[in-house]
DNA sequence: AAGTAATCGAGACGGTACGTCCGGTCTTCCT
DNA sequence: AGGAAGACCGGACGTACCGTCTCGATTACTT
């Protein structure tokens, strides 16, 4: 009868133990990092993390649901975006926080959440929404400045021109045939940008 | 130690069943276009190929290796080459035959096995060795002899340019974010020649 | 706070909800008779009465006592017993009763609720108190009123009689090696009262 | 080709190992004795054991199963029944034996199975087949030399008179509603013999 | 022709993890 | 103070594959 103004739904029942749900991702988290997502087991994060296996299948479809949630929960990257005007340096500075990231565990791991995702449908569009996208729309906005600015021709295939900026990365972190040195950005990028046809 | 003048090393022994062996292949492949490579359990590949488990663990390590062997059985893709010397019509034809074939169901397999991969080092490196590698030597040749010609720049990084060329095809393969369609070939081409500044 | 005037032991709080207690029996009787036993889950009980778990725990101390209630809940069989005097006829009678009623879904959940009753000394205790005490009780009346009036020897073990006249019926039902035919009571009684002994 | 008169059917695989069928009945048997059947799980006869639950699921279909297998492993009581002519005698001592085996552990048990029996029909065929029928068999078939010797009328309804004679001692084991004394067996047998009429 | 040796099929086995069910306990809000 | 809702831990369930291990049968080469 009297307003509540709260914004608490005000839910019947016990409310949802935040404490166990940080207790998963914790333990999930080092299990990710301890032995990669093999070890990440339904089981071993319930006894890892003093929970049982129905309340972690409750609040989470699949394996790699858990994992991902680990993952953001361990590695909040920030996808901080300069826009300085100057794009090489702008692209370069952008890529080169990427390769640190994955030329780490959390590179390692990562690549065996794609891994997963090849075989699990909602673990890969969970990466492509609270990991890909975000970065292709931060990465997007500034190339479509730089449109504007007249930088970069306006016939220009954004979403491919991404890829061969990005996608170098993931080949290389998940097919291992070169490894992933500080050099490569700025490579990248200049190719993108000038071409390989000598002027 | 004796000298042994046949050619065959002719081992005593009952000779490896070559009907074991192309049954396993066949009855692989079979499964991992039906199902994916989920579906291709050694226990299934044994049941259907009428062969026991040990006959595949004596010849196969690991499950990957299986399934690489069955898909190079059923899907053996060609890895010609026409050197025509005009650069950006021979890299958009071999471009465009790696879209083509990742388009349909082997796409879906090539997904499952890099997804396998980064789990198993074993299929990994056979991944490397039997499928990137050979496609990567052919393609390298093909930028050397466009230096040699003047017709890209002598300080190219081969690597780099390799990735930024196929890094696409497999990353929207696996990640899904975009599709794959025919027009790819050539707009990657041009922006490695041409750059994407206006002149 | 207020006065309250009415007569009722006057408890605070809410009372016991007659409500809850009547929604569970008969759902707990209507799976009882459904699916058995092992349907009649506390799970399934509250479930099926919208009723909460902690409800039942807090009127019933197990799985058995809820079974037990619902039970005389719905099959209130009626413990009465002539006694006219012709001690066979009465005994005859009073057995052939308890043979009806096991013939049928009750005795199905009678046999159920003894098999639960070997793994729950709370049940086998409510069991033992609430419906077979009161039953041999009647019965023990009659015969002891029998020795009163030399048609029986006084000597007699009471209580064994009482086995060797009601036991085979439990028998016949728990183990089903014979089937619980009608003609069952006339035998039994003449055997206990006659002997097999020819004359 | 050539005549195999060995009995053994010489079947393709691995043999079962009598050493995983051992394991299994003494770990059930223990734990049967220690904590009941409840504590019979097969989560626990496995582990201790030493043996892989798919092993047991192998070759017992139910818990039950288990659990009557180890007690006649265990417990591998004689069904000796001395026929010597004196059948108060005979019948006495038969039903003796039996009080005595059900005053122990063993009653415990198989009251317990008795209790799971009436939600397991497999066990409680088993139970038929492997406990009653061969004890009944051998005791009907001295009830019906006693009718031939002239001992007992020829009319008498063997298998009722057999469950007058045993259901009271399993109704004292499930009911527990008077104990299993010693002085039974006599009473019983005295009463179907001589009646409780006066004479 | 007999002996030797590697292979094959069948299938049993120990082990790990899966996803589900139910039992009891708890916490929160509503009446 | 009940009671409904529902989250939680724990334990066991029955199943799927894994990789290993016996078996008996087969098939070549060697003596």
């Amino acid at each position: 009868m009297s307003a509540t103004p709260t914004t608490t739904p005000a839910r019947a029942g016990r409310p949802r133990s935040e404490r166990a749900r940080l207790a998963v991702l914790e333990a999930a988290a080092d299990l990710l990092i301890e032995g990669g997502l093999a070890a990440a087991t339904i089981e071993a994060v319930a006894a890892r993390a003093g929970v049982s296996k129905v309340t972690i299948y409750k609040w989470w479809p699949t394996r790699g649901s858990v994992a991902i949630d680990a993952y953001f929960h361990r590695f909040k990257e920030t996808i901080e975006f300069a826009d300085s005007g100057d794009l090489a340096a702008d692209l370069t500075a952008q890529i080169a926080l990427l390769v640190e990231a994955f030329r780490g565990r959390a590179g390692v791991v990562m690549a065996e959440l794609i891994g997963l995702a090849q075989s699990d449908p909602v673990l890969a569009a969970t990466l492509r929404q609270r990991w890909l996208e975000p970065r292709r729309a931060a990465s997007a906005a500034v190339l479509r400045r730089a449109v504007e600015r007249g930088q970069i021709r306006p016939d220009t295939d954004i979403a491919a021109l991404l890829d061969q900026l990005y996608a170098p990365l993931y080949y290389r972190l998940t097919m291992g045939h070169e490894p992933l040195d500080r050099a490569l950005a700025p490579t990248l990028v200049r190719t993108v940008l000038e071409g390989v046809r000598p002027r």
